[in-house]
DNA sequence: GGGACGTTTCGCCGGATGACGAAATCTCCG
DNA sequence: CGGAGATTTCGTCATCCGGCGAAACGTCCC
């Protein structure tokens, strides 16, 4: 009984730190991956530096955040990936059910902006409609399974090596692992394995961020690599 | 910006709902996949009927619960795997860091009651150390990869199929995915095959639901079939 | 040294929320 | 029909919590 007492108590403390509006704020931001300064999230949010001051120290005792302090700047990141997996999704379920109505919406972003596709990280790897399209065509290629759940076939694990990105089985991080993505309602590649292709695709070039949300677009390069490696048509992604 | 301010005030109001120590109780007593009437929830988490009401009132209302009415009865229980799984993920990040003694604890649990396996469910599948050890034996039988994610294998599909419970994947829920135990810091085996297989093992009477909790034990026949069937030493279990 | 800047501490205020009990509803069953 | 039991509605109360600004504290840089 009183382990049982702990458990509840505990998912309603760490449920508590996500049920204010301006932590919830501060949260999501973080989910880009990148560490933000007190100062930064307090802007952001809309809320006085002190207010911010004491939901960081909330976020940071609860575990969530972990924080590193560079002179007269506190930095805050998310503490680990585990954390930003819960976030989203929590963030995927608590998503309105938004049925979209195919009339102008679509039509004005099929004809809209000509190298952008719709991406962004989520946290450490590719999240949207880019990281949808390449884990879809990761799996048409037999380089990862999702029939009998979500993993890397031996194929998959070579195509890293030969990318120069060979993962190596690290800590309590999965290889790979589905994140459902909220917008797409479709899984898209995540843990070591997601994290190592987002980190390759910003460092060679194939897409670059733009903003200081967590959108990113593909690169004339990156098309060229992403429909040699992958077969992914460049339409794809427009 | 609409839209990120939908997707935070989403997430606050869901995080809101698992927030309160209460309802954090009610949701955990669901976790073992039954349905439970209002009163009963009310005497478990030692609150006035009427406070009760409100609280299902809400979790129906954010989308946790789903709500059955029998004459006088609110049968009420998860929505749907999804959020059972939700449940268990926040659990999971907020279980202390139970660094186990091996003091007398361990001891008295290896002389105690003999055929017990501490098993329990969660939600639907088997977890606890019966459902690591399946998980375990499973995956050193080539029936499940867990080095490059997690998934069924060919011969992990086959082996459903002969148990005479045969999956077809359906719907949205995969037929494979590790559900992070809290008790046992290690996945074991949920989605669709958890569910069957935990099914199949409650139906054939490998395992029986003990009291009114989430406990599980294994029984004779249930250590005979597991020996046979993954080679689990019927030491495994007690 | 001194000013600018980022962060923190403190005290206070107003709104939100969870708890209860009493009484009203509703359903079942004798 | 009428009583018993389950659930809900309503009014009230106490508490908690997030917001702010002012002032203090540290650090950086001129």
């Amino acid at each position: 009984m009183s382990s049982s007492e702990r458990v509840t108590s505990g998912l309603a403390a760490l449920a508590a730190l996500l049920a204010d509006e301006t932590r919830a704020r501060f949260c999501l931001a973080l989910l880009d991956g990148r560490a933000w300064t007190a100062g930064e999230l307090a802007r952001h949010a809309g809320v006085a530096p002190s207010t911010a001051s004491a939901h960081i120290d909330r976020l940071v005792g609860g575990g969530l955040l972990a924080e590193e302090r560079q002179g007269r700047h506190r930095y805050v990141r998310l503490a680990d990936a585990r954390v930003a997996h819960l976030i989203e999704d929590l963030a995927a379920q608590a998503a309105p059910e938004h049925g979209r109505p195919d009339g102008p919406p679509t039509l004005r972003a099929a004809s809209a902006a000509g190298a952008l596709a719709r991406g962004r990280t989520c946290y450490d790897h590719l999240a949207g409609r880019l990281g949808i399209a390449v884990t879809e065509a990761m799996t048409a290629r037999g380089l990862l399974r999702q029939d009998t759940g979500f993993a890397l076939t031996d194929a998959g694990l070579r195509w890293f090596a030969d990318l120069g990105a060979p993962l190596a089985p690290s800590g309590r991080r999965p290889l790979a692992r589905g994140c459902l993505d909220w917008t797409e309602r479709r899984p898209h590649l995540a843990g070591l394995a997601g994290a190592a292709l987002c980190r390759h695709a910003l460092e060679a070039g194939w897409c670059v961020r733009i903003g200081s949300a967590r959108a990113v677009k593909v690169t004339p390069e990156g098309e060229r690599a992403l429909a040699e490696l992958l077969g992914l048509p460049a339409a794809t992604l427009r």
